[in-house]
DNA sequence: TCTGGGGTCCTCTCTCAA
DNA sequence: TCTGTTGAGAGAGGACCC
């Protein structure tokens, strides 16, 4: 059962054929798969404490109006007969490994969007494989043969429309219940505008909640609502940037092609606490663990960076950043942590920090990084190289590459920074811990 | 009704140097 | 020497995406 808007068919065309693909309420799903006892339960993935948020669910709890992002609490009031899951973030990413062995099979030009979405072109295998249509369908056949899942494919000559047709096929549910979707969704060339501008404006990339206020004042709807604006309007309303980025998706116009390759801007870990903390000593050895975390990464993917930015929120959900640029990049945990530290110095924390972030910007290649760090900073006569007797950044570039082989040899826990000890254990943060909020339940502080 | 984590991109403001 | 202009870069915040 495919959809397709327009009656042209797409094999043959000489425009480019670019998939979406989409996996149906992927990380509930997995869960699924992994304990098939859940199978047509309501499942809800997430944070299950207070201030958890819903990650993925099946289209069972859809039906009582569960949707991704809701807070956890709301869920369990509108289903709370759901079966209720902490995410296995290290079982998706080994599910979505295999997701991409399929992609791989057809075309190697493939841009991941996210664990479980991405975009495929398809045009140079047209005479091997067939029509853009069947290699979906075939796609899609090998994923549920291979991983037990269920995908939702959109097809189209530009990655926007492919998306939204991607969304045409996916199963739907409401109050009245769970219905199955096309499963491949074609817009051919030519019916884009006709797939288009029924569709509300809020569909478009690039139109959230704040976008979609301010266009709602011109009286802008849908889609088509937005391509009858005069660009100029639009450009006053929303700024250059978004104002001609809409005013081009509007008329389907969209020359950005599938990159397999995105270089990586920046590495951050964040963290929402069950309790609030205020105590400046526990907020410190928190920066720390963030910020070893985030030079683990850094490191495993032999880059550096020169900009580091902490990011607080406090209980009433204001957040502030501040940042600090470097003369080098580093990719040293206590370098990146004294400059977290230092910021974090500059903001008063008495009214109780929510959640606490690390990040490193402006990111360059290890390789290509400045080495003259060592050979440039002289030692004195006792040997060391700071007038106070304290490591200096070279030293502990050098200290961190001996931290990284005890790691290798004997685990991720094995060593680290003796502040961590007696806080929360040497454990460092990774991805995918609390990725949905903090387990516990929220205490008076 | 209460709002996670990891990203990207854009806009605005300020500072500094030419 | 002073003033105005311009452009780059840094810093902060916000919107948006999955």
């Amino acid at each position: 059962m495919s959809g397709t808007a327009g009656g042209a068919a797409l094999g043959g065309q000489p425009e480019a054929a670019i998939l979406h693909v989409d996996l149906d309420a992927f990380f509930a799903a997995v869960e699924v798969q992994l304990d098939p006892s859940l199978a047509g339960k309501p499942v809800i993935v997430g944070g299950v404490g207070a201030r958890g948020v819903v990650a993925a669910c099946t289209y069972e709890a859809r039906a009582y109006g569960v949707h991704s992002a809701m807070p956890a609490v709301r869920a369990k009031r509108l289903c709370p007969h759901a079966v209720f899951l902490a995410g296995r973030y290290d079982r998706y990413v080994e599910f979505s490994g295999r997701l991409h062995e399929v992609f791989g099979r057809y075309t190697p030009l493939v841009e991941g969007i996210s664990l479980d979405e991405a975009f495929l072109d398809v045009s140079g295998a047209r005479r091997l494989l067939g029509p853009p249509e069947q290699i979906a369908w075939s796609i899609r056949r090998e994923i549920k043969a291979d991983l037990g899942l269920d995908a939702s494919v959109g097809i189209a000559a530009s990655k926007f429309v492919a998306k939204l047709a991607s969304e045409a096929a996916k199963p739907t549910a409401d109050r009245a219940g769970t219905r199955p979707g096309h499963g491949v969704f074609v817009v051919a060339p030519g019916t884009e505008l006709a797939f288009l501008h029924p569709l509300s404006v809020r569909a478009l990339w690039g139109v959230g909640p704040a976008t979609y206020k301010r266009l709602e004042r011109f009286g802008v709807v849908t889609i088509g609502d937005l391509a009858a604006m005069p660009l100029e309007t639009l450009v006053s309303a929303l700024g250059p940037a978004l104002g001609h980025h809409l005013h081009e998706l509007a008329w389907a116009r969209d020359p950005r092609r599938v990159e397999p390759e995105r270089a990586v801007k920046s590495v951050s870990h964040e963290e929402t606490y069950a309790r609030d903390i205020h105590d400046r000593a526990a907020l410190a050895a928190e920066a720390l663990r963030l910020a070893e975390g985030v030079a683990t990464r850094l490191r495993r993917a032999r880059l550096a960076g020169r900009t580091v930015t902490l990011k607080v929120r406090f209980a009433d959900f204001s957040t502030v950043t501040r940042s600090h640029t470097l003369p080098e990049a580093v990719d040293a945990g206590p370098l990146i942590t004294r400059a977290a530290v230092d910021l974090l110095a500059q903001i008063d924390s008495t009214p109780g920090v929510r959640l606490l972030g690390v990040g490193v910007s402006k990111l360059t290649d290890v390789a290509a990084r400045q080495l003259s760090l060592l050979e440039a900073e002289p030692r004195d006569a006792a040997g060391s190289r700071d007038p106070n007797g304290r490591p200096s950044d070279a030293e502990w570039q050098q200290a961190t590459s001996a931290v990284d082989q005890i790691r290798a040899r004997f685990g991720d826990d094995a060593v680290g920074p003796a502040a961590l000890v007696g806080t929360r254990g040497l454990r460092l943060k990774r991805r995918g811990d609390t990725q949905w909020g903090p387990s516990e339940p929220p205490k008076r502080a």
